[in-house]
DNA sequence: AATATACTTGTTTGTAGCAAGCAATTAATA
DNA sequence: TATTAATTGCTTGCTACAAACAAGTATATT
């Protein structure tokens, strides 16, 4: 009805789908709240900076996701998505110590590569950890999967007669994930301190492979290890 | 002028110094906050119910504290104070393995003993990661002493003879407390995991001693380590 | 043309933060 | 020691602003 209808034949369309512009609005909105929460924390990112600083009224961001901690679900789950498909893709067909080793390296890069985005994820993740709140669960259901998927890896790699049978691997992928994510929290208290971050990463290598002994060279300290408990 | 000038010599003084009046209050709100945070979350936490649930009017958190970020550091600091203390006292002249040995159990002793105020301190700590606040200033100097305490207990058992000389005390040192801020993520997430977050604990120990070879029992896999980079 | 959906605007409720004031303690002076 | 002045702990009143929700407008779908 309006004379865009016509111009819209000649150059690229302003008129889009519900679709598109849902998508292109909770994209612009990621983006944004990814940001405002990098540079000033949860605290102080409102759902009103967000939708302003996304192009739109003050009202959208709410509108959209209810509630700050709906806002931060969304962020927490976009990034999630595209986290556990890298480290899927990492360690396609992997076991025992090649799918760990690929999973650090995976971990290390998708940090390097795309840091605002997982700041901004580590950031919701550990503020979650005191609250009883919807972004918690989420955040439990990653770690669980992750850790079903550590356990799988290093099973496989005993069944496959690659590790010792006497692996504990529920401990030990529990230790993995759990010193992950010390590494996280010491990538975002020093961002900048790269080299530190990446040898962090090569000695939590070096400790999977003293605590996932090579089945052939098991050594004698490899007996204070396994399912002592 | 009034009566109770009078009573005050028989029974227990109603009238209390300045600096009793403030430490009362403050410990009240201490308490108070405490109980907040973990049952809430920093953000449900207010200035008003922190100074109401402590005894008090809406407005002494406030009017103490200055804001919401001067209540979390006074918490923060008075935490780690007594943690500070705790392991001094628990690694009271002692180096090497014996120094870090005493730190873990002594940690999770801390942990069991008073849980409040630790949860508490680590929401607040890991909170802060994200922020430019004066918390991640209070953080980053404990991580600081910390630091340094671990690397010269290492540094002073490799004086000693008991370690060996090709130990890089720094990267083990971060790495131990890297590992020690991931047991205590676990903690936060699950706190009733008891027996799981003792054998992460202990499996640290193990891990330490891998990373800390003894002079004399110097292994083959000893010499992956080391500085390396 | 009617309906559904993306988006905006108006309003309520409640907190942070500050200013002004009150009440109790401490210090000063005679 | 008695009286007054100054300091300090604590309370109340107020303003600005965000969260959350209700109601409305504009754009797409059928």
């Amino acid at each position: 009805m309006q004379p865009q209808n016509i111009i819209s034949a000649i150059k690229p369309l302003p008129r889009k789908t519900h679709a598109e512009r849902l998508e292109r609005s909770d994209s612009r909105m990621f983006e944004a709240a990814v940001r405002l929460i990098v540079e000033q924390g949860t605290a102080k990112t409102t759902l009103k900076a967000v939708g302003e600083s996304a192009g739109y009224s003050r009202g959208l961001a709410g509108s959209r996701f209810s509630s700050k901690t709906g806002l931060f679900c969304f962020v927490i789950k976009r990034v999630a998505e595209y986290w556990l498909a890298e480290m899927k893709k990492a360690t396609h067909n992997k076991s025992g110590y090649a799918a760990i080793y690929a999973t650090i390296d995976a971990h290390y890069q998708f940090n390097q590569k795309t840091p605002l985005p997982v700041r901004a994820f580590y950031i919701l993740w550990f503020e979650s950890m005191g609250l009883d709140s919807e972004i918690r669960d989420v955040v439990a259901g990653i770690h669980r999967r992750r850790l079903s998927d550590v356990t799988a890896w290093i099973e496989a790699g005993v069944s496959s007669g690659e590790l010792s049978p006497h692996t504990d691997s529920g401990a030990v992928a529990q230790y993995f994930l759990t010193s992950v994510v010390g590494i996280v929290y010491q990538w975002l208290v020093d961002p900048g301190q790269e080299r530190e971050i990446e040898s962090l990463h090569e000695n939590l290598k070096k400790t999977m492979r003293l605590l996932l002994p090579d089945r052939r060279a098991e050594s004698a300290l490899n007996s204070q290890f396994g399912n002592s408990q």
